[in-house]
DNA sequence: CCTCGAATCGGAAATTTCTCCATTTATGGC
DNA sequence: GCCATAAATGGAGAAATTTCCGATTCGAGG
């Protein structure tokens, strides 16, 4: 598990059959079979055994973090050395603006994804300490005080359930929400 | 289920067994073995059926949330009916943040249970709408601009797996988090 | 090229959630 | 009381997730 460094070089079959079973699973939630994402076709269409899904990824929510995987380390590229304002460069404020856009359009991209991720545990442990971290520092420079607490707020109202539940029960559309966030940081930023 | 009136009068055995399994179920959670909750052994346990259990609570998290029900009633009525500042009476800046108290005590309260209920859907589905409207209201009062995406604003950070998380891993203590939410309320209030 | 230990593999089996339906039971009207 | 019938029952079993472990394969070192 790639997760800092590299804590075991993984071996040659191993690495062939993590791309094989992320390829197989990948083409079947682009082929809009989503939520009949079974492991166990997962493993039998990418002729492998079930215990080797396992072995690579964990679990279920595992598997479905890889797949997220891409996209957000091109995100977290993004807002850590990419082009102004999301990136480095901009006023702070303007940066928190970005980032809350580009997190929402990230979530919105992949929602089947992360809605099929299940309790948010794994989600919290992974790439929320980093959007967190990033967050919580550009409120700092506006505001030090509970900007620790305030980019949990400010991330919390971001997650597949919320957002599909705003936006098809009570037909908001994208742009509305983000414009709720640009109200709610404004009278932060006071 | 009770959700309005009554759509249908359960037979006199029906319900029998629902008190049974509720039972059942509330004393196993009781004694610790939350996340052991197989609704498999709850059925064995209270001499029932499985497909008993799911025709009175359709699933998993339906009976969960029963287990939740009873005092999720208490709290409505408190915030309904009840004695200010959470219930009628007090100006509407202090019943907002005697609410959000109010719910944060509630969640940490019956936490195990709230974290067992997985997925959100079915969460958002059911208390979510009363809290949300009374809130949304409340706000109204104060900020009647984008009172409703406030209110999901202010809801969402108070979900057990944040406040697990912001207790045991960041080890904010329940006042720091409520000061939090005390100093968000009070830059909306401007 | 061979050997050997560790990593990996596959798939059978355990666990859980949920569905289905043939059978039993409660209850209102006669 | 008795009957018709709608509701409820229970448990077998489908489906999915996860664990386990003996057999196999990789690859580093000699």
């Amino acid at each position: 598990m790639p997760i800092i460094g590299q804590p075991q070089p993984e071996r040659a079959d191993a690495a062939r059959n993590r791309q094989k079973i992320i390829e197989v699973a990948a083409r079947m939630v682009a082929d809009g079979c989503v939520g009949r994402l079974s492991l166990d076709e997962v493993a039998r269409e990418a002729c492998v055994g079930v215990g080797t899904v396992y072995r690579r990824f964990g679990d279920r929510a595992g598997l479905v973090l890889a797949l997220i995987d891409d996209r957000e380390r091109r995100f977290q590229e993004d807002f850590l050395r990419g082009l102004p304002p999301v990136g480095p460069g901009a006023p702070p404020a303007e940066r928190i603006r970005a980032f809350l856009h580009a997190l929402i359009d990230r979530v919105v991209e992949q929602m089947d994804l992360f809605l099929l991720l299940g309790p948010p545990t794994a989600q919290l442990s992974g790439a929320y300490r980093a959007h967190h971290t990033h967050l919580a520092g550009l409120l700092a420079q506006v505001r030090p005080e509970g900007a620790n607490f305030l980019a949990d707020a400010l991330l919390a109202p971001i997650n597949a359930h919320l957002l599909q539940y705003q936006r098809d029960e009570r037909g908001m559309s994208i742009e509305e929400i983000k414009a709720g966030f640009d109200a709610l940081t404004q009278t932060i930023r006071t």
